[in-house]
RNA sequence: UCCAGCGUGGCUCAAUGGUAGAGCGGGUGACUGUUAAUCACUAGGUUGUAGGUUCGAAUCCUACCGCUGGAGCCA
């Protein structure tokens, strides 16, 4: 006897009179006094779940069928029949069913058939894929990733593996994860007293990546068209709804390409996630739209036809400046734009993800580019209303005597970074990439506000009980 | 890290100094090709922890723990 998934059996891709086997999870069980009952299953293949119909004479029906609850796994053999009920068209006259597991004292089960604070969930990480949010967030969230290497494969693009161990902080900044093997209750020291690194697994101090930039671009300027995808990690004590400690980011790094070919691919490559996603989850979008945020479909569908406004920071320093809002912060041209500026370009002034491009040298990192006017540099950040920054990009300085200029004014070591000067030394090219936080498109995707809700399992400051 | 708020049955909440309640979920029964079914009955809580004030504390005070929202930092 063949299986087949919920997915399948409501799909139609079986004939009425077929006889499958069916395996999920319950989620609602109701009994008639005419001798039945309607088992509800879901088994995570989309999002609806199947309805098994089980007659009183089936052998295990007063024993086990009559004790399922929320929760409960079942394995049913079956066959597929028109429903004599309204709500479903297909539905599986059950010919036995297995159980192979009951839920153990179902007055404490965590998960009911109704909602739940998403603060709760989070409580309960292990169990809460069997909701129907989660559920859906995790078909979403594949099927983004899926829309990322398709977009990049069918435009040239070569995925890299870039270490997730690294010795370099790609943003001059601090706050990594150390990774050690070395005995914390027993340190080696140096004779001036210092931990003694040399004694380390890798004879040397070592981190977990904060970005796979850097080990890209050496990549990038031999294969042109490249991208990583992969996870990513701050030590930085941020406990917002839009920070993790691991987190997702996607980062392609195009050679021969200025800022305004970064903007453009940013602006197409967010178009076709939105699009693939919007194809192959209707349901879970659906789900989204009637339960968490309204527009959730609409606001993916107009952007995918619209053009992305781009401007300046300057001139979106002067459009805050005329605004006329009373704003904590008062936007002026040298200072680093504020989540309440943000929020106000993208929710109110733009309605829209917005592209803000060419910003002040003093307030971004020492890789890249600086513009001619000598003040600003080639850099760019997608907002997204509700989200903020999605994505955090720039051109690279491709010339070794700026570079070395602006690491020595962010005083940072040459020494420390001589292979990623080698780059500009050898056969240097324009090039520019760009950093996308997975979890945070996720958010905008789905309608979530908080991040902790789009990943299997957030780790935060102070917590990663899972 | 800073500011604010919140911790009451399995879950969502009520009770603002005077005997801790409801809905959902669980159990039992009734009823129905049912749709998070419906109806009745029932079990379930030393109110986050430790102190303090008071004749009396879920309620007021202190500390700690946890969580949430906002800020900074960023993706």
């Amino acid at each position: 006897m063949p299986t087949a998934s919920v997915r399948e059996v409501l799909g139609g891709e079986l004939a009425v009179g077929t006889e499958v086997l069916v395996q999920g999870w319950v989620r609602t069980r109701r009994d008639s006094k005419a001798g039945f009952s309607f088992i509800h299953i879901n088994d995570g293949s989309c999002f609806a779940n199947l309805q098994l119909v089980a007659d009183k004479d089936l052998p295990n029906y007063e024993a086990g069928i009559l004790r399922l609850t929320s929760g409960a796994s079942v394995s049913c053999r079956g066959t597929v029949v028109e429903s004599k009920g309204r709500g479903q068209t297909v539905e599986i006259q059950a010919l036995d069913i297995d159980i192979p597991g009951l839920v153990e004292d179902p007055d404490h089960y965590p998960i009911q058939p109704k909602q739940h604070s998403y603060e709760f969930l989070r409580s309960v990480a292990h169990l809460r894929p069997r909701t129907n949010t989660f559920g859906a967030v995790t078909r979403i969230r594949h099927a983004a990733a899926r829309a990322i290497h398709e977009f990049f494969d069918t435009n040239g693009y070569f995925w890299v593996n870039t270490p997730i161990i690294t010795a370099s902080d790609a943003e001059g900044a601090g706050q990594l994860f150390r990774v050690s093997t070395l005995d914390l209750m027993n340190l080696p020291r140096t004779d001036q007293g210092q931990v003694d690194f040399g004694k380390d697994f890798f004879s040397r101090e070592t981190f977990l990546t904060v970005s796979g930039q850097l080990n890209v671009e050496a990549f990038c300027l031999a294969m042109s068209k490249v991208y990583t995808f992969g996870p990513t990690f701050r030590a930085e004590n941020s406990n917002t709804a839009r920070h993790l400690a691991e987190f997702w980011m996607v980062e392609p790094e195009v050679a021969f390409a200025d800022l305004d070919d970064l903007a453009t691919l940013a602006e197409d490559f967010l178009k076709f996630v939105f699009q693939r996603v919007l194809e192959r989850c209707p349901d879970d979008m659906a789900f989204f739209a009637e339960a968490v945020e309204p527009t959730a479909i609409s606001r993916l569908e107009s952007l995918v036809d619209s053009r992305f406004e781009r401007m300046d920071y300057g001139e979106a320093i002067k459009i805050l400046q005329a605004s006329g809002k009373k704003f904590e912060f008062r936007p002026d041209w040298g200072v680093d734009l504020q989540t309440e500026h943000e929020r106000f370009l993208t929710e109110q002034h733009c309605k829209a993800p917005v592209v803000v491009m060419n910003y002040p040298d003093e307030i971004k990192a020492f890789y890249m580019r600086l513009n001619d006017d000598g003040k600003t540099v080639a850099a760019m950040d997608v907002l997204a209303p509700g989200i903020g920054e999605i994505i955090g990009g720039s051109q690279r300085e491709e010339r070794l005597g700026l570079l070395t200029q602006r690491m020595k004014h962010h005083g940072l070591d040459e020494h420390d970074y001589s292979w990623f000067l080698d780059l500009r030394r050898y056969g240097t090219v324009p090039h520019a990439g760009f950093g996308l936080g997975f979890e945070r498109l996720l958010n905008y995707i789905t309608g979530l506000s908080n991040i902790r809700d789009v990943i299997p399992y957030p780790r935060t400051p102070g917590s990663a009980p899972f």
